[in-house]
DNA sequence: CGCTGGTTTGAATTCTTTCAAACTATGTGG
DNA sequence: CCACATAGTTTGAAAGAATTCAAACCAGCG
């Protein structure tokens, strides 16, 4: 049985294959493979800046300069907006193996944390556009990828607009299901907090609590522990979403 | 005394001066100035396909194939998404001298419609992408016109996400004040019904109207009838949406 | 072992939605 | 030019979903 975790509205990241530490081109095996942004920014700065950092630590934030760009190797980090008010908005979160803070702009316009410990590669921008200009197959990846950001925020966009609480909850455990991979038997580990999920899908704490709760009780899903889902439903749990 | 109408937050697309309906290049008298993505596409394509459209209009539908570009001559274009549920989502609105339709995938992601009466210029793609292999200027406007739009939809997502009817409405107004430009006595004209406005932003359609007519009462607005309102209080109206 | 930060649960409140009906423009045909 | 039909908007009352406030609970840690 296959495992195939295929959401109706797959226009997020493509699915880079989650990659362990270190640089194994992944399947040489394949020719005809596209070469992938982050696999071009490897072979461009080999030797780039590699950290460890503690969580809840600032990577970037709002108005910083954009100079570089990060590949996340392992843990997971949240892209946020904060407001005057003191509100917050969780865009998105970085999986392993994905590039995040690249953008058209000289500033940085949201804020990134990592939301537990990771590792991360920090690369030049510089360096990356000055590569760019004579290479377009490497621009064609710096496209995609400003591409499939808008992509994804116009499909959370859809969440965020026409979704209630349960149909919310569903999408993001099903979009984190198909990020991040599943484990044995379809347990999903939650890096992120309660909070955090709740800042992402627009709800408060206490409904992502009640929800997943109510999708546990309803047999949908299995939360063994706070940070372990187990979608038990998968289909169910699509039902929900995909009436999206 | 100035009618600067500047969010807080304005990384909407550039503003571009809205211009009438034929190509008098602006401001010959401004030698620095950048060349837009839309004077580009005249200057490429100087005989395009110019068309009136009707109101509720399809331009392109979700699925369809990306191989024209448009710019919005006359009226206003609603891109939304739509459900297997039958749901909707107002992505966005797109107004005159603005760019729409263009994107790095071979099928839409969004539906284009008329919100009234509209006069459209349908740009080939494929010879866009020709002249921007060449022309590194023209890659940049393309790269921008991307970019601007992520960060517009990031920052409707922090609108969606943390803000409540009122504020909703408030940003609404002053987002379309600053694109669409204010008449005399910061009237400003809403081409589109109360149903888009709630599609937008994530209400019904009661709310909507409750929510404007209590900004009415409270002095902040004033709404002669359903297509036009006087942002009587500019800075109230500020004070609400950048509580954002 | 007691803190601390984070999560869960409960009860009351509030905001938004839903449902229903009235109202208003706009356009068509007589 | 009026009468009527229609689409869209506005308003009200009731219902519902999510939030707020408060307190209890839990797990990891010094």
């Amino acid at each position: 049985m296959s495992l195939a975790v295929r959401l109706a509205y797959s226009n997020s990241n493509p699915p880079q294959r989650i990659r362990s530490a270190f640089q194994p081109p992944a399947k040489p095996s394949d020719p005809a493979r596209t070469v992938t942004l982050l696999e071009h920014l490897r072979q461009l700065q080999p030797h780039a800046l590699r950290q460890s950092l503690p969580r809840n630590h600032t990577v970037f934030a709002e108005g910083d300069s954009t100079d570089q760009v990060y590949e996340l190797v392992s843990g997971v980090v949240r892209l946020a907006k904060h407001t005057p008010g003191g509100r917050r908005h969780v865009l998105d979160f970085v999986m392993p193996g994905e590039v995040f803070g690249l953008i058209e702009n000289p500033e940085h316009t949201v804020t990134a944390e990592t939301v537990g410990d990771a590792v991360i590669v920090s690369y030049s921008r510089g360096a990356l556009e000055r590569a760019a200009a004579n290479n377009p197959v490497l621009r064609r990846r710096l496209v995609s990828h400003i591409s499939d950001n808008l992509l994804t925020a116009q499909q959370q966009l859809l969440i965020l607009g026409c979704q209630d609480a349960r149909e919310k909850i569903a999408s993001f455990l099903l979009r984190l299901a198909e990020r991040s991979g599943l484990r044995t038997g379809n347990r999903l580990e939650l890096a992120m907090g309660r909070q955090d999920i709740a800042d992402h899908l627009g709800l408060t704490i206490e409904t992502v609590c009640r929800t997943i709760r109510a999708l546990h009780r309803a047999g949908t899903i299995n939360v063994p522990n706070v940070h372990d889902v187990t979608l038990s439903d998968l289909s169910g749990l699509r039902a929900l979403a995909v009436e999206i």
